[in-house]
DNA sequence: GCAGAATCGTGACGATTTGTCACAAACCAT
DNA sequence: ATGGTTTGTGACAAATCGTCACGATTCTGC
């Protein structure tokens, strides 16, 4: 049992955890290697290999218990807690994201929304009510949130991050097509589909 | 320069194209293999061997410049053409996609949008008249369209894929929460904000 | 014009990661 | 019991990546 997962692996226990969610919920209670290969376009024997490295999981002849191998990695990527998060921005990514029932799955909440627009303040998104950004600090204190997620235009991303910072948010989720500039001790993941699409019809193209 | 790139190539160069294009919106000229290093975590010294693999983009002492290396990346890639998509779902998620400005600067559009609800059929959204999925071959062929998003609640997400692989279509992105069962010969991109949550908060957690 | 700083392009090499084949052990259904 | 299935795992080749090094080139300041 490795003491810290490097990347590669977690990653791969990321997609693992990604499809047997969805499994679960088709009503799939066993799962085999090869199926997961099949959703993940990763190798059978390495997926059994990630998996044995932390203990005996599957049944031979049988597959895995769809449920017991979803808790098994949850406990590696240490993820069963509860995770506050905060919104920036109302609009129509905003709300979608706040109304998603993709996060409470993964014991994941949207405990916080804000918005600039003087106009959204406090109307409600997807049974929360939307905060002024001036309340930021004292809000993301109390409730322990060091996760931001940034759905508001470009020209305002940058003004969102740096009020997340300073509400001593670590990791950045962003949504917007800025590119943001944070210290050293916070991460930035931007989420881009129309490159992930490009990267998709290079492969798909002979 | 090789034949065909390999796909850690190819996902780093996508990931150097995200950030070029975000570099250029913010008035960027020229850029750094070090800035594009900070930007992304992949070692600069990699950045410049993948560029170098290619072609001389750069200038000594000087750094690359956005607009030029933006297209280099682009004839790399093979994607400087037009790519016509389809999206399904007019619901909040698909209303944000269809007006994101984030396509059209690579080249996409949002080419038609397709809906079960009868209701919605006929409504515009984002400047595209919503269609019914009945229409889906006829429009779809005409436009050329092989790429096709999902952004429908998951019970209704595998319908959605079959019509869409009825329709000619080849790749696919998954913005359900379902796994979609597809033929060989079509790919599946599944995106899950909460798993790329988790997988970020494992490496922040000491 | 020159010194110095910055940055690219590239070689070399070891470390790490991944892919692949193989096969025994365990499990299920009949 | 038998046969088919699937895990767990060893062994090893292949590919990928990180790192250090260093010359070549370009810009800046003086």
């Amino acid at each position: 049992m490795p003491e810290r997962l490097t990347v590669g692996v977690a990653a791969r226990l990321s997609r693992y955890l990604q499809v047997l969610t969805q499994a679960r919920k088709m009503g799939k209670e066993r799962i085999s290697s090869q199926e997961i290969s099949e959703y993940t376009n990763i190798n059978a024997t390495q997926i059994r290999r990630d998996l044995s490295a932390f203990g005996k999981f599957g049944k031979r002849g049988v597959g895995y218990r769809t449920e017991g191998l979803l808790d098994e990695i949850r406990q590696i990527l240490r993820t069963q807690g509860q995770h506050n998060i905060a919104l920036v921005g109302a609009g129509r990514l905003g709300s979608a994201i706040a109304s998603s029932p993709i996060f409470a799955e993964h014991g994941i909440t949207v405990a916080a929304i804000f918005e600039i627009d003087p106009e959204k303040i406090g109307q409600r998104v997807g049974n929360m009510p939307v905060s002024s950004i001036d309340d930021m600090p004292e809000i993301c204190r109390e409730r322990n949130i060091i996760v931001g997620v940034i759905a508001v235009p470009a020209d305002t991303a940058q003004d969102a991050v740096d009020a997340l910072i300073a509400a001593g948010a670590k990791i950045i989720f962003n949504y917007s097509e800025a590119l943001l500039d944070v210290p050293s001790d916070v991460s930035v993941h931007t989420s881009n589909p129309a490159v992930d699409l490009l990267y998709a019809l290079y492969f798909h193209l002979t």
